[in-house]
DNA sequence: GCAAGGTC
């Protein structure tokens, strides 16, 4: 009996191997540098039994979509062809060794067993590898592990408990890959032979657009349209100041703000003639600080712009670089929790020699642990990011590759700390019939907070003493005149946010968007006073932006809407509730409609791109 | 010369 087993990288197939191998697994090389395979003798159980295992593993997708070379020309093919042209599916062409490693170790293999990650993506794959693996055994028996963590106990249980794959996830998939490679060349084609035609500055540009980076360079577009739109106001506020224990306090008032002067006069006016301030409430109560909860792919990508000046995409790649290196764990991950059977302490004790947090890394294993928090997401696949051996700066190749480490390892002690804790008072003060209230904040133990300088708790000190019902005449009592400020650009960390809540992208392909709008120079990066980076539009997003609003869709598609709308759909189909080729066919014809209207009102987008390319840069 | 999603 011979069992073959196919994951989806190499360090899946490493680690199950050495779990079902026990000591005893041989390792081959393949015709990829990346990938191997790994002899070995298993007992499954149940009807498979003893068997002689090979494990090896695949590297994501093997196959890509294409059109048959007669629609290549972009000038010949009219591009609503390509709404029902034929999909050519075929192994792309640096997953041919892997491909062919697959067929030769399938040919007198009696099982398939598809280790591929549990989510959609990871069925796709499965589905891809049993193609492959058909052509030189079509009689191969597949089965599918059910697997979400490495655990040893839990690999073994998967192991004697296969499953189908499922076609619904597959099919969700498949429909996505379809609609995007058709919609990305449709649209793509149109617009940049269109716009290149009519501007020279245009000529040898390629004017994308996908479902993913037109939404994207959307976020950017709305938001400078909001600091374009900004009109400063005036506002006016009370202010009231005593003096204390030789301490300046200063009141806020609780309306905060109004934007009439006369209106802030009269409660000036009322305030003025209850002459004192009376002290109506002392609370007094314990404040937290919150430590953070364990790092996801998300939140790595947005702390790397964030705190250490690396782009979104530049910190993924660090941290895949490290866990390469075997330094931290698997990057892309949605989980947010730890499991409970992992051993954390264990990681801990890895990490108490080292000079920069040992000493803390033992105060917590000498008691001061606390169980991280849990956030929502798991997606069953992979733990939250967190460190896997200590690594000495030296050891690096690049101070960036130090940062990311160092941040992902502070996180994660910070996750196994004691929250921050504090003591707040409020003083609430009545004067006429305006209320006004100021906050003392004390911090008493610092906890995770000094292992984890990303993040910032600032006392404001005690406040001197106040008793109910005290009453005084305040030092200062007047009115205050200010002005609204703009609302900013948009930062990397609030675009990833934007993109995450509205389904743009995954975990991992969002830093890739970000990227692409700006290789496309839909989008700018510019430095902000201090080092922070903002993202604005260049004259071509505007346009593009613009242009698409006034064709008048009922989405545009610099809209998030329409990907979500397609997202929630797989969703649907991977449920089973929903046909593969009924949500191609209804998106298709949607789409259609899209195309013959922005092809009938393309002035739009030539107007849009005169106005913003051509007129406003002459001025 | 087109997309987005895996992965190294």
């Amino acid at each position: 009996m011979r069992v073959l087993c196919v994951a989806e990288k190499n360090s899946i197939a490493k680690s199950v191997a050495s779990i079902l191998g026990g000591g005893q697994v041989k390792r081959r090389d393949t015709k990829s540098k990346y990938i191997k395979n790994y002899d070995f003798t298993f007992d499954f159980g149940g009807y498979i039994g003893t068997a002689q295992v090979t494990m090896t593993s695949v590297s994501g997708h093997l196959t890509e979509a294409s059109f048959p070379s007669e629609y290549n020309s972009w000038s010949s093919v009219p591009q609503d062809i390509l709404f029902d042209a034929r999909i050519v599916t075929s192994v792309s062409k640096n997953a041919n060794v892997l491909a062919d490693n697959i067929k030769k170790e399938a040919r007198n293999a009696t099982y398939l067993y598809i280790w591929t990650d549990c989510d959609r993506e990871g069925e796709h794959i499965g589905m891809e590898i049993t193609n492959v693996a058909k052509i030189s055994n079509p009689r191969i028996h597949v089965i599918r592990a059910d697997f979400n963590n490495l655990e040893k106990r839990h690999i073994i249980q998967a192991s004697k408990r296969p499953r189908e794959l499922s076609k619904d996830a597959a099919d969700a998939v498949s429909a996505r890959i379809e609609l995007d490679f058709r919609l990305g060349a449709i649209f793509t084609r149109l617009q940049t032979l269109q716009l290149q035609r009519a501007f020279e500055v245009l000529q040898n540009k390629v004017i994308s657009y996908g479902p993913c980076q037109f939404p994207t360079l959307g976020f950017v577009v709305d938001r400078w349209q909001r600091v374009e739109d900004f009109v400063p106001e005036n506002f006016w506020s009370l202010k009231l100041v005593d003096k204390r224990e030789r301490q300046t306090v200063n009141f806020s008032w609780k309306r905060n703000r109004v934007y009439d002067r006369l209106a802030a006069i009269l409660f000036l006016e009322n305030c003025l003639d209850a002459k004192i301030a009376k002290v109506v409430k002392v609370n007094k109560k314990p404040a937290k600080r919150y430590k953070p909860i364990p790092l996801s792919t998300v939140e790595l990508t947005k702390m790397g712009p964030k705190y250490l000046r690396l782009s979104s995409k530049k910190t993924l790649e660090l941290a895949e670089s490290l866990y390469t290196n075997g330094f931290v764990s698997y990057p892309r991950t949605e989980t947010d929790q730890f499991d409970a059977g992992m051993d954390l302490q264990g990681i801990i004790g890895k990490l108490a020699p080292s000079e920069d947090w040992g000493t803390y890394a033992q105060g917590l294993l000498d008691g001061n642990y606390r169980t991280p928090r849990k956030g929502k997401h798991n997606d069953r696949a992979h733990p939250p990011i967190h460190p896997i051996n200590l690594v000495h700066r030296s050891a690096l190749s690049s101070q960036d590759h130090w940062k990311v480490y160092e941040l992902i390892t502070r996180r994660f002690l910070a996750c196994c700390s004691e929250n921050a804790i504090g003591a707040e008072t409020i003083v609430d003060l009545q004067m006429g019939d305006e209320f006004f209230s100021q906050k003392g904040l004390v911090i008493l133990e610092r906890n995770y907070l000094d292992v984890y300088p990303y993040d910032k708790w600032t006392g404001t000190g005690q406040l001197p003493v106040y008793q109910v019902n005290e009453e005084f005449i305040p030092n200062v009592l007047n009115i205050t005149d200010s002005v609204t400020t703009s609302p900013s650009y948009l930062t990397e960390p609030e675009l990833i946010s934007l993109m995450d809540a509205n389904g743009i992208g995954t975990d991992a392909t969002m830093a890739d968007h970000i990227e692409k709008v700006q290789e496309r120079e839909y989008v700018i990066k510019r430095k902000k006073r201090g080092a922070a980076t903002e993202f604005v539009p260049s004259s071509l997003g505007i346009a593009l932006a613009k242009g698409y609003d006034e064709i008048g869709l009922e989405w545009s598609l610099t809209k998030p809407f329409l990907r979500k709308e397609m997202e929630d759909q797989l969703k649907n189909i991977e449920k089973g509730q929903l046909d593969r080729d009924a949500l191609v066919q209804m998106t298709l014809t949607q789409f259609r409609d899209v195309f013959h209207l922005t092809k009938q009102r393309f002035d739009c987008l030539k107007n849009s791109c005169r106005l913003y390319l051509i007129e406003l840069n002459e001025g």
